[in-house]
DNA sequence: CTCTTTATCTACAATAATGTTGATAATAAC
DNA sequence: GTTATTATCAACATTATTGTAGATAAAGAG
């Protein structure tokens, strides 16, 4: 008989938090790889190796499922993205850990998610990620003196790299930017933006 | 009698282009307006005021019709795009043309559809398109002397055209940026691009 | 008017996705 | 050990979605 056949009955316990760790790291990349399609309960139950049962039990059904992937996912872009506007030192650090955080862990699918959902207006100026961009712009306001040309700046590189997070290899290869090239992109926009 | 109510059996017949027409119509709305899940077979058929087997008998399947909208939506944008990038003089007034043209009629969605599906894979270099970037590249790379410097002007404008176009508005919300600076932005950044 | 074509509909069938229930087994507490 | 808890599952129930088939009616051709 085989030992591997699904005739083996032991069944694995995990404690609630572990199951739910499990479900949504399996469900982030069925995310980054299949889209929106590869959410639905059955597979990541499946890819799991549970019961789609299992897992309504852990979150109530498959839209709070989804629910939960989205709001876990957008903390920690939105964490990872403050890390690197407060830790790093000069512009050029700044953008290049600014892009490839956008670039990387299916940030990008998370945003298009929250485009297509018009999730996106949910972020909102009144809380501390709009302190954060208020406060940078203040302090590129008080070096160059026009607070519009701050805002500006700081909208070019927000849009950027959003744009660069959900579609930037696409363009690159459209573009003919080589790997060396595509590195460099954070300290030539860096220099660009100092020189205003 | 309702003359309004649903027993009026006055079937109306369409061309089939008149048909499919109202579909993509009706399609397209509903995406920008319900995302992916507005794109159902049941949903959009009952919306244009037709059984979903008609639809079916004009497209073949429910792919097919998401297909043919995804399709058509490209096709319009990438001439909208074309459109602005050949027939406007003066840089600022293409940037201005390019970011409103991305900014409307719900092509942000169809590029968070398609980066969500991985289609934006499909754009190729080796096409129209490709050959496009490559002449605005050639360009600015004679006028300013350096090709690397040119591509990532042209990379700098497309993926802040494409994040301008998938979530400008809620990013410029969260900036703080008013309506008149919001529309002074692509000639801020025009000029900026020219003094290099 | 008759005939042909086909866009349209209703009704049904098939499938997929989601949700529910009751039983079972793994673990911890006693 | 015994008990209590509950994560897990299999089987069922329900709904949503898609696809199919045959009938009907709108329009044009003759």
């Amino acid at each position: 008989m085989n030992v591997n056949s699904k005739s083996n009955k032991k069944r694995l316990r995990r404690t609630p938090e572990e199951a739910k760790a499990s479900i949504m790291e399996v469900a982030a990349e069925r995310l980054g790889r299949l889209g929106l399609d590869g959410l639905n309960i059955s597979g990541v139950a499946k890819a799991v190796g549970m019961s789609h049962a299992t897992v309504i039990h852990h979150f109530g059904s498959t839209g709070a499922m989804r629910d939960a992937l989205l709001h876990k996912m957008t903390r920690e872009l939105l964490s990872d993205v403050m890390e690197a506007l407060q830790h790093e030192q000069s512009a050029d650090k700044v953008l290049e850990r600014l892009f490839s955080t956008l670039s990387r862990d299916g940030h990008g699918k998370l945003l298009a998610w929250l485009a297509l959902d018009s999730q996106l207006a949910g972020f909102d100026p009144t809380t501390s990620t709009g302190d954060l961009f208020k406060n940078i712009i203040d302090s590129i306001a008080s070096e160059s003196g026009s607070r519009t040309d701050a805002k500006h700046q700081v909208y070019l590189v927000a849009v950027a790299a959003l744009g660069l997070g959900i579609c930037g290899e696409a363009l690159a290869r459209l573009v003919g930017l080589s790997e060396k090239e595509a590195g460099q992109f954070p300290s030539w926009l860096a220099e660009h933006l100092q020189t205003l």
